[in-house]
Order: C-alpha cells, then structure tokens, then sequence
DNA sequence: CCCGGCCTTCCGCTGGGTGGGAGGAGCTCC
DNA sequence: GGAGCTCCTCCCACCCAGCGGAAGGCCGGG
C-alpha cells in the first residue's frame, strides 16, 4: 500500500482522458488491461477510471467486458464546429456533385501537415477509396491536399516539401515538382492527382473559400476520386466549382451569426 | 483558502466530466461562468478543468473567450459503435434510397422512449424537417419510431402509451388507437405517419434486421419524409426494403467479426 | 489439478486538487 | 472619468479523495 505516489505532471483529470486516448480507429473496442497499457496506468486505477466512464456514458461496456465508446461522447462529437458549421451546411451540395457524378466527393480541412476529411459521400458503386471521415491523409498526395496545401502559409508548404512521403509509385515526391504543381493549382484554380495515394484512382479538387474577417480565404476543399480509366475528369471542375461556391456562400453566412 | 471541501459523491473524474456535460445541442459554445454554473462548480475550479481539457484538445477556445467541442472529441465520437457499425455500412444504402426519391432519408434506432437519429440524407430540394443525427424525437410521432416502438418490449410500449405527447393536431394520442396502429405496423411490415411530428409532412418508414444470436430482431429503422401533398408514399415502401434489407444483410455480417 | 492471464476489490497513505479570495481587464452608465 | 459592474485569471494552504500494491476470484488450457 504504497499510497499515493502519483507519477509527476500527469493530473487526475489528464488520467481519465489518457484512459480515452487509448481508443483509436485501429483499435475502438479495448480490455481493461490494453487500456491499462496503453495509458500507462496501474490496472486498479485504470479499473477504476472506466468505471466513472461508463457510468457517465462516454463509455459502454460489451458483453465480453471490452470497452467501447458510448452514445455521450458521440452526442459531443456531433457538437464540434467541424460538425457543426462546416458539414452541416456542405453536405447537401456533396450531395450536389454526387448525383452528378455518381463518384466519390469529398470534403477536407487542412490540420497541420494533413487533410481532414470532415465528409464523404460515396455509393455502393463508387471506386473505393482509402479515406473516412475522421481520416487523415498526406496534403502531397490527394487532390483535395494540393488545394488545401497552395494556400497554406509558406512555413507549411516548406515544412511540407522537407519531407515528402511516397505512398504509391506514382506520389509526387520532387519538392521542385510539387513547388511547381502548386503554382499552378493556384493559378487555374483546381488541383489533380493520379494514382498518387492509391493505385487505381484519379481525383481532382477545388477551394471553398468564404468571407473571414473582410477577406476571401480557402477554408476547405471540395473533391471527387473516380477510376483512373476515366480520362474526362478535368470536366468535373465546373460542377466542383459550383458547389464550392455554394458552400462557401453557406459558411460565410453562418460565421456572422457567431 | 479553505481547502478540498469538496462536494461529497462527486468524483475529480465526474467534475471534469460535468464540464463536458455543460455542453448540448442547444448551447454548443460557452463562456467560463456559463459551464461553472451549468456545471454546478465554483468558477476556479471550472477554469483550471477547463484549461486541462483544452490542451488535451478536446476543447477548443475561441478568439472570444468561449469554449467549444475540439477536434479530439470529435475523433472519439467517430468511434462510437453507432457511427461505426451501423452508420457506416447503411449510408451507402441511403443514398440509393435518396436517388431514388429526391427525398429525405433517415436511419434511427431506439434509445429508451425515443428515436435516435443516426444518419439522414437530405438534398437542399427536400421537404425541412426537424430531425438532425443525433435528434432524439418521440416514438409515436413519427414513422420510424412507430416502426421501433412496433419491436420495442412490452414495457417500453406500455410506458409511452400512458404518457402520449402531442406535437402537432393530428399527433395520435389515443393509447388504444396506437396500439391498433401498432398492429398494423406489424402485420404489413411498414409505418406511415401523416403531419403527427410537423406540420406538411408524410412519413414511411420499414424495419432494419438483422441476425443476433441466431434470430433476426429489428436493429434500426428506415424511413423517409416527403411534402403532405405527395399522396403516393405507400409506393415507395418496396424501395426502403431493398435498402433495409441490403442494410440488414451488412449488420449480421459485420457483428460476426466482433 | 495447477498454472497463467485477466478482472475485481480492498485499504492506508499522501500529494495534488480544491475553492475562497485577491487582482485585473473590459464594459456601461451617469 | 470614475464608479460600479461582470467576467476572467491566478494564487496558495489545507486536507480528503484518488492512488496503487497486493490479494483473491474466475476462467480456460495443458
């Protein structure tokens, strides 16, 4: 009984959300003891800990004792801004382009060095791709990347082009190239890729930009993935582009409310 | 300076806990005293909770002052059961739906005496509805929880019987007359409401089942709104049960590898 | 039957959370 | 312009709530 010697720095509160940390999409369902591991927790604390969890509803517990997460924690995802102003007023334009096109259209922020993909609408005949949302993915190798990557602030882009990750054959992995390509995202306005995060699919992507502050700024990116057959996909930026601009009407709208 | 007085049968995790609670749909952004006083904790002790959530990400500060859900609490709600079971494998199967009609679609399952709303798929030519995900809306007001309620347990249907709500003039809220409709629902496997939850708008809805333990049970329900002057819904049940169906196989799949 | 993995519960010690209060910033009103 | 207000930030001594080692229970496999 050695009482509480409680390792320094880590607070009683930064316990309980260590305890939640160690939940991710690789692994959403954990034993008491993954989770004890993961936290870097004694087990009769972490015991404890997910007790308080579950009896709050963050977590729920299954019938083989692993632990999930539970419906109050999903009630607070759905109240994040991301949620709530971005894809709330973007997804019925996706949905838009989607009908269209009958492709895969997407929706991302930038968050540091990634794309966040905040929507995805995709049939059951759309070519799969690797992106959910809630993923994140490279700004080198996706079109909505590229987007949101030429107008990102200069200190992004170089860190970006120090360390450019290959993750097909085909991923633009030459900062000259990438420097250039940019350039000239920015001038025509749209961004392509082929084949540079997965074999198999081309994708192309427009900003969405609204009023911020007096100024028109990019704020996401709009994008489709389609088979790498299909060669026509540079006609597909006129349908993005009016979406964007639909979006981007809804988002500056929403932003003087607040 | 009194010291840790502190409030018999709340734990340090709870009061971490209770400043997330402060947090609903109706009131997504909140200053310092608002969250002390929903949360019923003196104000440096909301403050220091605050600052501890807030660098672990899953509050976020604005240039105002107030707070909001972050990112992480987002990303964990991406990985509740709901979302990522059922959500993710039916939504393709929505939009089928949605296609097909032009009108808003909505997946929901029970959540005690209400109609959680999981998913919904609505075009900006679609008839305004009420219902966002994560609504909750009563049982008997709409079509899929009259198809939920129609599977419930005899104690959750006696319950809502006794205490019907009326949400508009033609809300059914004669116990004995539900519980006929009930019956039907049940024995021609779908839902209709007509103006019961709002005003101008017809609803159907049919079950989603799927296998558990060996026998199919009613896992969700499917149905769409359309404009009160469209008289022609019953035809459109044959397309949910395609979908339902289509769902249902999915479910029983995916709950085998868990 | 014994062993190992995993979960649950117990309990005395102690250090970190607590909350009153002081101080400051920003605002309105007279 | 300053008095008064609301709201936020920070400090610090106290003391009790959380802590975690350890023991016991359960289950399944060899």
């Amino acid at each position: 009984m050695a009482g509480g010697s409680t390792t320094p720095g880590r607070s009683v509160t930064s316990r309980a959300l260590a305890v939640l940390d160690a939940f991710d999409s690789n692994s959403p369902r954990l034993s008491l003891s993954e989770i004890a591991e993961r936290a870097g927790l004694p087990l009769s604390t972490a015991h404890r800990l997910l007790g308080e969890l579950t009896d709050w509803g963050g977590l729920e517990r299954r019938a083989d004792g692993r632990y999930e997460i539970g419906r109050k924690l999903w009630d607070l995802g759905l109240l994040a801004p991301v949620q709530l102003e971005l894809r709330q007023v973007a997804t019925p334009f996706l949905l838009d382009v989607h009908t269209a096109t009958r492709d895969t259209v997407h929706l991302a922020v930038r968050e540091g060095r990634s794309a966040l993909y905040v929507e995805r609408i995709s049939g059951r005949e759309s070519v799969p791709v690797v992106s959910q949302v809630g993923s994140r993915l490279p700004l080198h190798a996706t079109g909505v990347g590229k987007v949101l990557l030429a107008s990102a602030p200069d200190d992004v882009v170089e860190g970006m082009l120090r360390g450019l990750t290959r993750e097909t054959r085909h991923t633009v992995v030459d900062p000259a190239r990438l420097r250039r390509e940019l350039t000239e995202v920015r001038r025509r306005g749209y961004a392509r890729t082929a084949e540079e995060m997965s074999l198999g699919t081309l994708s192309v992507a427009v900003p969405v930009r609204a009023e911020r502050g007096g100024a028109a700024v990019v704020v996401a990116a709009l994008g489709i993935v389609v088979p790498s057959h299909r060669r026509d996909v540079a006609r597909l930026v006129p349908v993005l582009e009016v979406a964007a601009r639909g979006i981007g009407r809804q988002v500056s709208r929403v932003q003087h409310f607040h």
